[in-house]
DNA sequence: TTACACCCTATACTATAGTATAAGGTCAAG
DNA sequence: CTTGACCTTATACTATAGTATAGGGTGTAA
C-alpha cells in the first residue's frame, strides 16, 4: 500500500501519516528499494485505527505512543494501563467539575443581562471583572 | 507603577504583561519620557483582573479582547455579549456531553482489565483498537 | 563608582497536532 | 515521450498562550 492509499483508507492526511512515523506512533515504514516509496501493510491501518480510537478516548499522542509500547510488552502491562486509564478518569472528573462551575457562572452572567435597566451598560461585562 | 510592580500585583509574569499589550488586551502603556519605561495606573490592574476572570470563565484571549471592546461601547452591546455567552454555553454543553461519553468508555476499559484472565495480555488495549 | 535589580526590544522557543510549501524524483497512461 | 498524479525530503507555518534569551539601557544604594 502506498502512503496515499493508506491515508485514504484511514481517513487521514498523507502528511499526518509521515508525522506519526516521525513521532514514533507508527514504525518506520518499509521502502521500495528503487523508488524509496514507503510500503504499508494492513497492520499500519490497524495502528492508525488504534490511534484514532485512543484519540477519541481523550489520550494525547504521547499517551497513545505509551499505550502502544505497553501493548507490545508481555502480560503484566495491565497495571500500567489501568493506571493510565485511572489517571485519565481523575483528570476527566476534575475537568467536568470545572466545567459545571463555569456553566453556573455563565448562566448567572446571562441572567444579569436579562435584568438590566435601559440606562446602564451591559451588566455581564461589569460582573466579569469581579 | 512599573511593569514589575504591576505584574507582581496581578500575579502574572512581566513578559505576559508585554504580551497582552502586544495582543491589544491592554492599551499601549504610557512611558516615562527619559527611560522609556512603561508606567501603569490602577486601571491596568483592573484590566488584568478582568482578563483573569474571563479566562476562568473559559474565554480565549481573542474573546476577552472582543468582550472588552464591547464593554467600552455604549449601551446596546448587551445583545452581542449575551450572544457570546450563549455560544460559550452551547459549546460547553457539547464538550460536557462528549466528556460523559468518553468517561463511560474509559470505565468500560478499566472494567475489562479487572476481568482479565492470567494468560491473556491487557484486554483494555485490544479493546481500544475497535 | 560600582554593583545589582530592574527595564527595553527583538527574536526564538515551548507544547500540541498537525498542515502547507518548495524543490525534486517516480510511475503509469496515452 | 510527455503529462499528470503521486511520491520524497526539508523547512516553515497555523493556532493558543505564553516563556526564555540575547544584548543593551536605567536607577538606586552603599
Amino acid at each position: 500500500m502506498t502512503i496515499g492509499e493508506l491515508a485514504k483508507k484511514a481517513g487521514v492526511n498523507v502528511q499526518t501519516v509521515r508525522y506519526y512515523e516521525r513521532e514514533a506512533l507508527l514504525p518506520m515504514a518499509h521502502r521500495w528499494p528503487d523508488s524509496g516509496y514507503r510500503d504499508f501493510d494492513h497492520d499500519a491501518l490497524l495502528r492508525l485505527d488504534f490511534i484514532r480510537s485512543a484519540k477519541k478516548l481523550g489520550f494525547t499522542l504521547r499517551e497513545i505512543r505509551e499505550l502502544w509500547d505497553m501493548r507490545i510488552l508481555p502480560g503484566e502491562s495491565c497495571a500500567e494501563v489501568r493506571e493510565m486509564i485511572a489517571s485519565k478518569l481523575t483528570d476527566l472528573d476534575r475537568r467536568m467539575a470545572e466545567m459545571r462551575r463555569l456553566r453556573r457562572s455563565l448562566v448567572k452572567l446571562e441572567d444579569a443581562c436579562g435584568r438590566r435597566s435601559q440606562t446602564e451598560s451591559c451588566p455581564a461585562l461589569w460582573a466579569i471583572g469581579k
